[in-house]
RNA sequence: GUCCCCGUCGUCUAGCCCGGCCUAGGACACCGGCCUUUCACGCCGGCGACGCGGGUUCGAAUCCCGCCGGGGACGCCA
């Protein structure tokens, strides 16, 4: 059997990281098994979409290293791919519903459903449409219309039955149709198919063999397996993902903080980090590696290994993976993506060479977590008119000798002819030491003070090398002076 | 309220289906030490969990029942 998955976002205008993890579980199935990934937008819901909206969804998954076979763009031999361009699809099976007698209208306004749902709830009983229309004769179909009112499709829920699934990953859920909250809406009264009608007509006909998405689904799908049967639709297999859970063990949402894949990237996650972390997220793999790419992620994923529980959205292990994947990754990748953290942090770069900067970050990288970290960092080695920090001023003012150190090798420097080499400097350095008359932390402290104002910081003579001799003197000119001052 | 799902260290999880190898393993975080002229990295070590109560059994994290707790769904949203 050839395996067919899709991934379904209605394009919000943001990519949560939970719909995120969906595709990412869709798209590692699909590989595994040699199958197809499709991408398909549910955009139905005219009131709420925009071109706009479907780009952050494309954005979002070509970030995080997922390639579609078939979606809107690309095409494919099941399009169209988005909802909207399919309602003559749609009008066809709902036609099929009504000769079929399964389907009725239903004149019963909103307010009235809700008022409804309210006494039912009050009552202390599961709301539930209770069926009212299903029996309408035309003359009453008639005076309604008369009154102005547009009706909506139902669809005819049997009285007393079992719907059995085997879910991939909850194993086998049953529900009793009773359960469904009675017939329910598969047409809107302005003609607009809803969901749940949609999604099994979709997925039936773009061959989907299994469907994997989220928990929230699990009471959608005995709807869709009624309508399935009802079609004339073979059933695809279900595998439901637990919830992500916010830090309270709520569903993750806006309020829990970052949620979309976007505020990742621009926080300065690598896609390989996200991607990774995302995937461990209710998923393990039996070997118990941990870090991996994406290629391990394929050759490795089992929708039969995902865990049932919920799992918490923590993003202290992500932290963890970004670090692991920026002291490995690509030194000349990794440098066009800092570039943009310090231009906005307002470093001027256009006197620094390119293969300069990639030396700085190649030295630094190992500090930060996140890209946007970047700045901080390398500002050690941008930055020249730098303020001496308080703590610092404290520690040169309480021996007279440190500040004598910095003074030394500042003459000693300015007399030194030739490049300023890691060896060359630890030479110098240890010459200034002897002629003060210090040595451990009251020798090398001052010096580093001298170069950078701070009391902590990269090796110095990788430091002093990258520098060269102009800018190290120039800094312990503007050291000195705010020292002395 | 009703139905459904879930419950192992702070977090992600292994183990659970096929009871003993589990004085419950790993990772991240945290704490301590080592390394280091600083910070970080790295290395070593430590802390730390089977929700509760009953069964079944020679033996239960694993099987059964009940309770408790958490979450989700009950739309002319998807």
């Amino acid at each position: 059997m050839n395996v067919r998955v899709r991934f379904a976002p209605s394009p919000t205008g943001f990519m949560h990281v939970g719909n995120a993890r969906t595709a990412l579980f869709n798209y590692l199935f699909a590989r595994h098994n040699n199958g197809t990934f499709v991408l398909r937008i549910e955009d139905t819901d005219v009131e709420r979409h925009s071109e706009e909206a479907v780009n952050v969804i494309y954005e979002a998954l070509k970030w995080m290293g997922i390639e579609w076979d078939e979606g809107p763009d690309v095409g494919g031999p099941y399009g169209p791919y988005r909802q909207s361009e399919r309602l003559s699809i749609y009008k066809e099976f709902i036609e099929k519903l009504k000769e079929k007698g399964l389907v009725y209208e239903c004149y019963c306004t909103p307010e009235e459903l809700d008022a409804m749902r309210k006494e039912q709830l009050e009552r202390g009983e599961p709301p539930r449409y209770t069926g009212k229309c299903r029996h309408l004769t035309e003359e009453e179909k008639e005076k309604l219309r008369a009154e102005g009112r547009k009706p909506v499709l139902r669809f005819k829920v049997p009285e007393d039955e079992v719907i059995v699934f085997e879910d991939l990953v909850k194993g086998r859920i049953e529900i009793n149709s009773r359960q469904l909250g009675g017939d329910f809406v598969i047409v809107r009264s302005n003609g607009m198919p809803v969901y749940n009608f949609v999604v099994v007509i979709d997925d039936a006909l773009m061959k989907i063999t299994h469907v994997i998405r989220g928990e929230d689904h699990i009471s959608n799908t005995p709807k869709q397996i009624l309508l399935y049967r009802a079609l004339g639709f073979e059933v695809p297999q279900f595998a439901h993902l637990p919830m992500i859970l916010g830090q309270d063990r709520s569903k993750l949402s806006k309020r829990h903080g970052s949620t979309s894949v976007k505020e990742f990237k621009e926080k300065g996650y690598l896609p390989e980090a996200f991607t990774n972390f995302l995937a461990l997220l209710g998923w393990y793999p039996k070997d118990g590696k941990e870090v991996l790419s994406m290629e391990e992620l394929i050759e490795r994923f089992d929708i039969k290994d995902v865990n049932s529980a919920p799992a918490v959205f923590d993003t202290t292990k992500l932290n963890w993976l970004n670090q692991v994947y920026i002291r490995s990754y690509p030194i000349d990748k990794l440098t066009d993506l800092i570039i943009p953290y310090l231009e906005k942090a307002g470093f001027d770069l256009s006197s620094f060479s390119r293969d300069w900067l990639e030396r700085v970050v190649e030295v630094t990288r190992e500090y930060f977590t996140v890209l946007s970290d970047a700045p901080v960092y390398m500002e050690t080695f941008l930055k020249d008119d730098f303020q001496v920090q308080p703590e610092a001023k404290e520690f040169i003012s309480e021996d007279l000798k440190r500040l004598e150190v910095i003074k030394a090798f500042k003459e000693k420097l300015s007399g030194f002819e030739g490049g300023l080499s890691q060896e060359s400097f630890k030479k110098l350095v240890k010459e200034v030491g002897k002629e003060v008359g210090v040595k451990g932390k009251n020798l090398f402290m001052p010096i580093r003070i001298g170069l950078t104002g701070k009391m902590s910081g990269p090796e110095l003579p990788v430091l002093a090398e990258l520098l060269g001799k102009e800018r190290v003197l120039k800094r312990l000119e503007n050291s000195l002076n705010q020292l002395e001052g």
